[in-house]
Formats: structure tokens, sequence, C-alpha cells
DNA sequence: TGCGATAAGAGACAGTGTGTTCAGTTTTGA
DNA sequence: TCAAAACTGAACACACTGTCTCTTATCGCA
């Protein structure tokens, strides 16, 4: 069975560190300060967890499934999983912004980007048939798309997401569909797109 | 004048830091360390820097030189940056993989970032007449492709630069060109795309 | 309800790294 | 040459970490 103690404890000091973190960056909490917010014994805190880093994974797994269950597209068909990450995302804004104070972002990004990663691979499978074919490897695709998205969501993030989810959702659909900086094609060009 | 021993001295500590963060990352180096590296007393190295990261920034600082002024495209036209980016990259891959040990990397990269969106807002504004027009603005472009490109230039350093710079360098114009995922394109929709 | 197991709490402990200070020495630029 | 400066080495207070022990509180289960 599991014992209440612990999962009250564990809830506790994952609370106390996000809590933490939006007050002061997750660098200058240390783990006297999570213990003390938490209202949990030094020597309990490492009962549980081996460092600040070992609760910093185990939130971040949380968050996660979170993410994971509360996105409605996560698993779903060709490329659409991006409006409703946009949206997400907005709505976590602050988040965002409290964790930006240290480099820490990275840490919660990496975990949205895993998400989008699996996303963007499920999507690229669904979609092979009407894809242009390439001799591009999936592999060298999802790196593209995925870094281009995280990059906008980053910086739509950062400037307060004054553009709405549609609308950037929309540009990003653009330009992963006839690129960013498509030229103009002639009649022949498309042509040979078709072919090849 | 500048004292010499100063310029020595700080020389020394960078220098020593670089290879540090080679044997055993930034995290796990600590200042003293670094002294011993270099042959300097700790005291000295508290008088011209107040940190371990402010040693770091500056080092990264004189990275940021070297790399402009080594980098043959930097101010070029077109977007045709990239592929010299990613010869000069795999010169220096044994110090990413170095850097990745920590999440240090991020730190690098972003200098790198910082002069590849130089690079993209050039070969952009370069470009525009050649352009399919659209209302995306150019800073949204700068994110995707600046996303795009890190991403891709990451992914392809980690698998130790198993593509040929040529290889990548290809599949990242062909994708920032027609995209990524480029559908296939009928007549209606391409008249669509040339005339809004 | 009571019992054995287990978790939590409090506090002490050594260890490590940080950043400062200071007196004494060496090197520099002029 | 000489005053200014930079460097050295050592000591210091401090903060945080991770471990340990002992006592108390709470749990699951019979």
């Amino acid at each position: 069975m599991i014992d209440r103690r612990v999962a009250k404890t564990k809830a506790a000091l994952e609370k106390a560190l996000l809590s933490l973190i939006l007050k002061k960056g997750y660098v200058a909490t240390t783990v006297e300060d999570i213990c003390n917010e938490a209202n949990v014994g030094r020597s309990t805190f490492y009962g549980h967890f081996i460092s600040k880093d070992d609760l910093k994974r185990s939130g971040l797994m949380h968050l996660r499934k979170m993410l994971v269950a509360s996105e409605p597209h996560a698993g779903g068909q060709n490329l659409d999983f991006s409006f409703a990450m946009f949206e997400h995302a907005k709505q976590h804004i602050d988040l965002f912004h409290a964790l930006s104070k240290d480099g820490g972002a990275h840490l919660a990004l990496g975990v949205i980007r895993d998400i989008v990663v699996d996303a963007v691979k499920a999507g690229l499978k669904a979609n092979n048939g009407a894809i242009s074919p390439s001799e591009i490897p999936q592999v060298v695709k999802v790196e593209f798309i995925v870094g281009a998205f995280m990059s906008l969501l980053v910086w739509w993030l950062k400037g307060g997401a004054a553009l709405s989810p549609q609308r950037i959702d929309q540009m990003f659909r653009q330009m992963i569909s006839i690129g960013p900086i498509a030229v103009k094609l002639s009649f022949e060009q498309n042509l040979k797109f078709e072919l090849d």
C-alpha cells in the first residue's frame, strides 16, 4: 500500500519548489528553503530525494504527465498539434517567465520539446502520403520543425504572447508548408516539385 | 597603458577554464581548480572576476569575437551563412561535446545563436525582393529559421556530424525554401500563393 | 483497537566551496 | 630608480550540502 505520509511529503516538496521557483528562481532556491516552505525536515527531504535536481526531475515528470494528459491533440493526426500547444502555453505564461529568471526555462522547455517531438513524429507519419517526396530523412525534418516551433514559441511567450494563438499558429503552419523564404514558384518549378 | 600582468592573468584564467571544461565540465570545475590550473592565486582571481560565471561570460565574449571574425559569410548576402556555420561547428565538435556534459552547451549555443540571428536578419533583408510575399513579419521568420537551424546543428553535432556539411546544409536550405513538409501544390494553390 | 513497521522531525556533524581581507612580495610603467 | 600596481598565500566567516542518530508521530494491517 502507498503510505499517505510519503505521498503528502513528496507533493508538498514539489509544490514548494515550484512556488519558490516562481518567487526567486531555481538556482537561488536552497534545499532548506524548500523544506521550510513545505514544512518538512531536511533529513526527510534526503529520505525521498538525493538532491534538489532530483526533486526537479520528479517535478518535471509530473509536469510532463499533466501536459500529455491535457494536450488534446497529443497523438493526433497531421501536424495539428501546434495550435493547441500555443494556446496551452499561453495559459502558463507566468510560469514560463518565472522559469526564465535563471537559465531554468531550458528545463521545462526540454520537457515540452520532448512532447512536441512526439507530436511531430506522429504527424509526419500520418502525413507521409500527402507530402512532397524528398530524400530528407524523417529525423531531420523532425529536428527542423521542432526547432522552429520551439523557437517561435519562446519568442512569442517572451513578448507576452502579443499575437493571438490563431495568428502565430497560422504563420507557423504556412512556414512549414511552403517554407519561410519560399521563392516564387514558376510553373515549371511546381511541376518539378510534384514529380520528384 | 595596459598592465601586462593583468592581461596575462586574465588570459591564463580563461584558458584554464576552457581546459577544465573539456576535462571535467563546467559545473564540476571550482574556482580553486581554475586558479591551480592557471597558477594564479585565488585572491587574484577575485581581483579580476566576481565569480566563476563572470569568468565564463568573459570567455564567451572572446568566443563571440573569434567566431564573428572567423566567419567568412557573417555579413554576407542571402542566406548563405549556413554552410560556413556547419563547417565551422564541425571543427569545434569536441568542445561542444564537453560543454554538453552539464547543461552548459546552452551558454555557448546562446552566443552562436546571436550570431546566426544577425546572419539571418542580414540574409532576409538582402533577399526581400525574391521572396514570396506574405504578411509574416521579419522577426517571426528570423525566429523560425534560426530555431530550425540551431536545432539541426545541435542534432547534427550530437550525432558526431555523421552527415557531411554539404549534405546537411543542402537539406536545411531546401527546407527553408519549400518547407519541410511542403504539400503537393495544385495549380490553383500555387496561383493563390503567388497572389497573396 | 492495538501492534509492529516505517516515516517524519530536530539537531549535530564533517566536508566543500565561496568570497573577503590583509600583510608581505614581486613586477610594472614612467 | 621608485612609486604604484598587481600578485601571493593564508586565514576567516559564511552558506549549503549530505549524513547520521535519536525520538516522536503516523501508518497499514490484523
